[in-house]
DNA sequence: GTCTATAAAGTGATAGAC
DNA sequence: GTCTATCACTTTATAGAC
């Protein structure tokens, strides 16, 4: 399915042309004048269908969080699983997630940066990490195990491995000499690695490692 | 020192606004006019100074890069290390940067997407990540251990962890109840703990933790 | 609904006064 | 060197023909 396709809406044509260019170059950096072409329609049906540039980001945004935040926060705030199981669901998720549209993390940071609490909102994760599932788990582990190891180091290691390399891919390829599909493969390694990796983090007591 | 500072000469006011508000926003969303109002000088000084809006990017990232990438590459290069106090020295290298300079990983990512081998070229980083000495440290100690893990894991832990919660520090911001002080806490904690929980995915053999 | 033409606003850059 | 005023061009948005 692409922005050219003739079986879909001319409105439709134009979301998609502009997911793609939004997520290629950011909002600021796109004209509507790359929408349109990207879609292989005139400019002035963007502001038939969607009033306004703005506009038509903000839904595109939208659509893209969702996807991003999708079961996330079902998932951490799960009473059913381990926090182990948590976080393999989660490490997959999250790669398979992005193996197909490994431009979101960039596109979040980038709006992440440009307005936190704006962003927060429309993804609809105006909760507190605190208060999720998890944490509480946590709690109760690092009792029970004597760890001194605080539950948001964790969360940070996990999606920091997780996602970062895929904000970082554009770099890597250039760098080394990784292949598209050689670093598909590294990071279906990685999908089995992070939640081995996280466990050592989480079953060593800190005088182990020290 | 500032970029409104009276004791500094117009043209390093103008450089040093351009970083602030280039790093904030990212070159295609900064007006020449966020500059000069930034500086407190007038919109035609830019263009006295420094011809153009791209001029002065270009060399104000530079600035940026090199602070970056400074004495990593001969860090990673020294034969005389261990590779655990490579790794040492390189988070404490850019964990004591980042905290002076908490921008600069959106920064670095948003202009290494835009452009990945123009901006390696930029930061003079431009042979390849096999060349370097702790490969070939990796490689030894790979066979010497009995490891599989390839050494591009690890290094893209190491750089996620270090680099990553700056780059997602506003979103952690806004969705933990973490203060900006509090944040900086934590990355000193991560300063000492990143080392080893790298060495405990170094030193423990791969069925030790299956 | 879709197009062309154009208005309206924004933005980088410069001329010229001081 | 520094400022105001303005040009030249780009970009968003709209009017109006089909």
């Amino acid at each position: 399915m692409t922005a050219t396709d003739p079986n879909i809406s001319t409105e439709e044509k134009i979301k998609l042309a502009a997911r793609t260019v939004f997520m290629r170059k950011g909002y600021a950096a796109t004209r509507t004048r790359d929408i349109a072409e990207e879609s292989g329609l005139n400019l002035a049906l963007i502001n038939y269908y969607f009033r306004s540039k703005e506009n038509l980001f903000n839904i595109v945004m939208l659509e893209i969080c969702q996807l991003f935040a999708s079961n996330v926060k079902e998932l951490l705030n799960n009473s059913e699983t381990s926090i182990e199981q948590k976080i393999e669901k989660l490490v997959h998720h999250y790669i398979d997630m992005l193996q197909s549209n490994p431009s979101i993390p960039f596109f979040i940071l980038n709006e992440a940066h440009t307005d936190p609490d704006l962003f927060l909102s429309r993804i609809g994760m105006n909760g507190k990490m605190e208060e999720l599932y998890i944490v509480k788990q946590w709690i109760e582990l690092v009792k029970e195990k004597e760890l001194t190891i605080q539950p948001l180091h964790i969360i940070l290691n996990t999606i920091s491995m997780t996602v970062f390399p895929f904000a970082a891919a554009p770099m890597l390829k250039a760098k080394s000499n990784i292949s598209t599909d050689a670093f598909k493969l590294l990071m279906e390694e990685r999908k089995i690695m992070i939640p081995k990796w996280i466990t050592m983090m989480l079953t060593n007591r800190e005088r182990e490692i020290q």
